[in-house]
DNA sequence: TTTTTATCGTGAATTTATTCACAATAAGAA
DNA sequence: TTCTTATTGTGAATAAATTCACGATAAAAA
């Protein structure tokens, strides 16, 4: 039996338009530039280490070949305005993106499955960037129990209802089988945990109210392929093969 | 000094319609349908195991939230042809989407930076499943080299050169820390390889022969993050922050 | 001070992506 | 066999995203 479900990283279209912080007319928030709004903070803190002070949009624009109006327009969803002839504070800039994606919020995380990529993510210093506060990593392997994961040490699964409660944890992160993916999601949704973000390569069905993103590397590595394939860069071909 | 650059995840929109294998006239395809399409497989791999062999667009559509229409429309892209009342052959399909992903085409590929996240995509079975096969494994740590991670045994980033020649690599995975991203970035492409995967935070610049895919945690954080805020599911506020 | 210039901000135009509407058709029922 | 129905395939309509065109403005030059 189904639920219905949805996918953060689709339709954010309903989140309109309205006035910033400071009072400065926003233009329209989309999808795309939700996407894009996350890269800009990366330069951005790039440029603050190097000492500069402003940016141009057309800087910026050049970094993911778009036309720099995007830039502008992007910036402008926030809320965030810049200075004719110098462009943006470097740091002013960054500032209201980190405020305008809620990094100056704090979240209480679990992680559930300790394998590489579990480890791996332990320690992504994004985490606490982003206001994410890892509480307890999980394992339903009896022989991954109680070894120690960056400054974890790995918990039962069955400890998790104990946890997620005593915690109140807003966000769960998967690095589980696709296996046991849904049934993982399924249990913690139920223990009311409002947000996923899934590294299990299968699509997770959840309640409306629960917010899901999906981290799917299939996707870049299907780019890729194709785009190998499609400039002739490839290599010998391979027999069929049949699923597993 | 700066190159020209490219970014493989944006405009595809140069690689036009034109018939495919089966002599069915294909629609256009797009960036977007290039992202959907690995995702399709994965649940036409699961509705096989299930012994289903029929599926229809309506049900595809359904995982993902958008119209059976898109579905129909991406499918016609790649150039396969369902059936009235029965639907798509989920064998067909897949074996389909792998061709035309070139997942039946072999290539070499090396991972540079053998930390947590290197190790985790060692592992990874999507490398082999996408006909990518992993000839070695570097970093510069000394205290690194000679480990084994997976099968591998770490080579020093010095003999990048010789091996990189001797196999032909077309693909360098790099999971190495943003501060030598470029850098790297910078040694391999004059080793003459032709995709980048990079799982470093930060844009790389590559000439324009050079397809390079970012893979970057920070964006699905960013969303997840901005969601949480906004359907106001976070907990406390936390106090400014400076660049590090 | 006045002029020049680089850059922003934004409405309009264009391009890209999605959804609607419906004809065509294969499977199954009558 | 004929009728009904579920589903595909696709042109047209709509919506979303990007780019163009240009006025406004702050900084720097004259």
């Amino acid at each position: 039996m189904r639920l219905t479900f949805r996918l953060v990283c689709t339709r954010v279209s309903c989140i309109r338009s309205r006035k910033g912080e400071s009072g400065i007319p926003t233009a329209k928030l989309t999808e795309q530039t939700l996407r894009r709004i996350p890269l800009y903070r990366q330069i951005l803190l790039d440029l603050e280490v190097q000492g500069k002070d402003f940016v141009s949009s057309a800087y910026l624009a050049n970094f993911f070949m778009i036309d720099d109006t995007q830039v502008r327009k992007d910036v402008s969803a926030i809320g965030y305005a810049g200075k004719p002839k110098s462009g943006y504070n470097t740091t002013g800039l960054r500032q209201a993106i980190e405020v305008f994606l809620g990094m100056n919020y704090e979240n209480t995380a679990i992680l559930i499955g300790a394998g590489k990529l579990g480890s791996a993510l332990v320690e992504y210093p994004g985490l606490s960037e982003y206001g994410i506060k890892l509480v307890g990593v999980f394992d339903s392997d009896p022989d991954k129990v109680g070894k120690l994961v960056g400054d974890f040490s790995v918990l039962p699964v069955e400890s998790l209802p104990r946890v997620t409660r005593s915690y109140d944890i807003g966000i769960a992160i998967l690095t589980i089988p696709k296996s046991v993916a849904q049934e993982v999601a399924d249990m913690i949704v139920e223990l009311g945990i409002r947000a996923i973000w899934n590294f299990a390569p299968t699509q997770i069905a959840v309640p409306e109210n629960v917010i899901i993103r999906n981290e799917n590397m299939a996707v870049g590595l299907a780019m890729l392929s194709h785009y190998l394939k499609v400039h002739n860069l490839t290599k010998s071909p391979l027999g069929e093969r049949k699923p597993g």
